[in-house]
RNA sequence: GGCCCCUUCGUCUAGCGGUCUAGGACUCCGGCCUUUCACGCCGGCAACACGGGUUCAAGUCCCGUAGGGGUCACCA
């Protein structure tokens, strides 16, 4: 039989960073065993515009590379692929479970059985249903509805022996089925639950692996019983530990961001990409746009593979070594019984290493792709890109080098395409490089050393720099930081003479001049 | 509270009875390099939750305790 694994997103509009680590992990089985990747999707609450809350899920699954070999969009042999419209399927199962005697008509109300619950509770005993309102013949089923009342579909769960999962990360599991309740899995109004949709939606999707979270452990007895009742054979399980929130263990969840915004790494990515994003005139939406989720890393020019490589080891290892994988990598080293079984925490400092270590290695020319975007999108350059657009992003981009951590860094050096007369230069560094020790005087000196180069590329630069430094017996950096400074506003930056270079003669003059104009009038 | 799961440096982890005075990575802290920043290089801090067993020998096996977490819906 071939390995089908499968990831059961609900349409909520984004995809969160625990669930691409579930994702992940059932692709690369499925990979691994040269089986099928499924996505299903659980819109078992009808929400009106699945469509709409799906498609920003389905493009963090195709921006990380996880195809999926089954689903929507693809389709396949045991569409529909839609929860929702699978519905005459768990009619049909709750009707079989029904004429198996694995399920009976149950006509509590909710009160009644909170009651019942709440009596159990006081009296400190286990709460189990006194089936009080089970209709097992038709004659009963009357007698109810003769009193008003409505019928649900309850599983008629063993009230005694012990149920043993093997579990393909954890091992052996031992449940008492005392302990399990008789689950409702259809609605009065014929409307089933996730429960019994998810086992039958296994079977016919033949799904021979359950990869999942670990808080569905303890919802397996139930599946399993539903899975028999029906004459399923059983797919095999395995139970990932939870991505755990930074610096805790408590499960990483989409909605207590503010809590993550007190971890000081989280907060600082976060407001790096809110960096980006401003100044890339990027869309975002305050509710999605964190380091929680997928899309955050897409929009801020994050490399998917990093993303991939950090999620494959936030609990799962090869060895003692091995960090790098490529794809191909995980793929053959994959295996489920290296899961961790303890919850692992996500570390934005971490990933972001893993970021750091892709983009060095990315060929610039891959660099430069994956930069311009951010550089038309911030309206700095024109879409489609003028012909000597390419060249001089080429420049930047190698001058940079490792100071581009992710492609939206590129607006870093956003200097370069504003106008000359238009620069913004930094107050503290203005005064600290230009003012401080007169250094302007000695940037006047050498900017007609400058003016009258032959060529103006960055080795005749450096060349005419050291020697006027040499003439002047004055500190390289005193005339390098002024000159970043006056050329770039900032203090920070690249080497100086790939930045004359880049901006060329004229730009290099007409700033300088301007710097200088500047310090006259603030004296 | 019941049930289930988990427990090695701050974090991710290696370790499947002796090679562990516990290894790697990220972070952090020093230092070097230097034209600022980044990179790089060198060095450093830092962990087997606790208590009993078993054994010649336990981070590794067993049992407790403590702690953490998950789950207990006519949500998925």
């Amino acid at each position: 039989m071939s390995v089908r694994t499968r990831f059961a997103p609900s349409p909520t509009g984004f995809l969160h960073i625990g669930g691409v680590r579930t994702a992940l992990f059932n692709w690369l089985f499925a990979r691994k065993h040269g089986g099928q990747f499924l996505l299903r999707v659980d819109d078992t609450d009808e929400q009106r515009n699945v469509e709409a809350a799906l498609e920003p899920i389905l493009n963090g699954f195709r921006w990380l590379g996880l195809d999926w070999d089954e689903g929507p969009e693809v389709g396949g042999p045991h569409g529909p692929y839609y929860q929702s419209q699978r519905a005459d399927k768990y009619e049909a199962a709750a009707t079989a479970l029904l004429a198996g005697g694995s399920a009976y008509r149950d006509f509590a109300t909710t009160e009644e059985i909170q009651a019942e619950r709440e009596q159990a509770q006081q009296a400190g005993e286990q709460f189990t249903y006194s089936r009080r309102w089970m209709a097992e013949t038709d004659a009963q089923a009357d007698a109810f509805k003769a009193e008003g009342r409505a019928s649900v579909v309850r599983l008629k769960m063993p009230r005694e022996g012990e149920l043993l999962i093997n579990d393909l990360v954890r091992g052996e599991v031992r449940f008492q089925w005392a302990r399990e309740q008789d689950h409702v899995v259809q609605r009065a109004d014929g409307s089933c639950l996730y429960h019994l949709a998810t086992v039958v939606d296994d079977h016919d999707l033949e799904i021979s692996h359950v990869i999942r979270a670990e808080e569905h452990l303890s919802n397996t007895p139930r599946q399993v019983f539903i899975a028999q009742a029906l004459g399923y054979a059983l797919p095999e399980f395995a139970h990932l530990p939870y991505v755990a929130e930074p610096g805790s263990k408590n499960k990483l969840s989409k909605r207590k961001l503010e809590k993550y915004l007190k971890n000081r790494d989280f907060a600082q990515l976060k407001q790096h990409g809110e960096s980006i994003a401003e100044r890339a005139k990027l869309q975002t939406e305050a509710e999605t746009f964190n380091p929680v989720i997928v899309d955050f890393y897409e929009q801020i020019g994050f490399l998917p593979d990093a993303l991939i490589n950090y999620l494959l080891l936030l609990g799962w290892s090869l060895d003692d070594q091995t960090e790098e994988f490529s794809r191909d990598a995980m793929i053959k080293h994959f295996s489920l019984e290296r899961v961790n079984h303890s919850p692992a925490s996500f570390d934005p400092k971490k990933l972001l290493a893993f970021q750091d270590r892709a983009m060095q290695q990315l060929p610039v020319k891959q660099k430069v792709a994956q930069v311009l975007p951010f550089l038309q999108s911030a309206g700095l350059v024109a879409n489609p890109p003028a012909c000597d657009t390419a060249p001089k992003l080429t420049a930047i981009v190698e001058a940079a080098g490792d100071r581009i951590k992710m492609a939206g860094d590129i607006l870093d050096y956003a200097d370069f395409y504003t106008a000359d007369d238009e620069l913004v230069y930094d107050e503290k560094a203005f005064s600290k490089r230009l003012i401080k020790g007169d250094a302007h005087l000695v940037l006047k000196l050498f900017r007609e050393t400058l003016a009258p180069l032959s060529t103006f590329d960055a080795e005749a630069l450096e060349t005419a720099l050291k020697s006027f430094v040499e003439v002047e017996e004055i500190k390289i950096g005193l005339i390098v930081n002024a000159v970043r400074v006056a050329v770039t506003g900032k203090a920070v930056g690249f080497g100086v003479f790939e930045t004359l270079a880049i901006l060329g003669r004229e730009h290099s003059l007409a700033r300088i001049d301007r710097a200088l104009a500047l310090v006259v009038a603030a004296d």
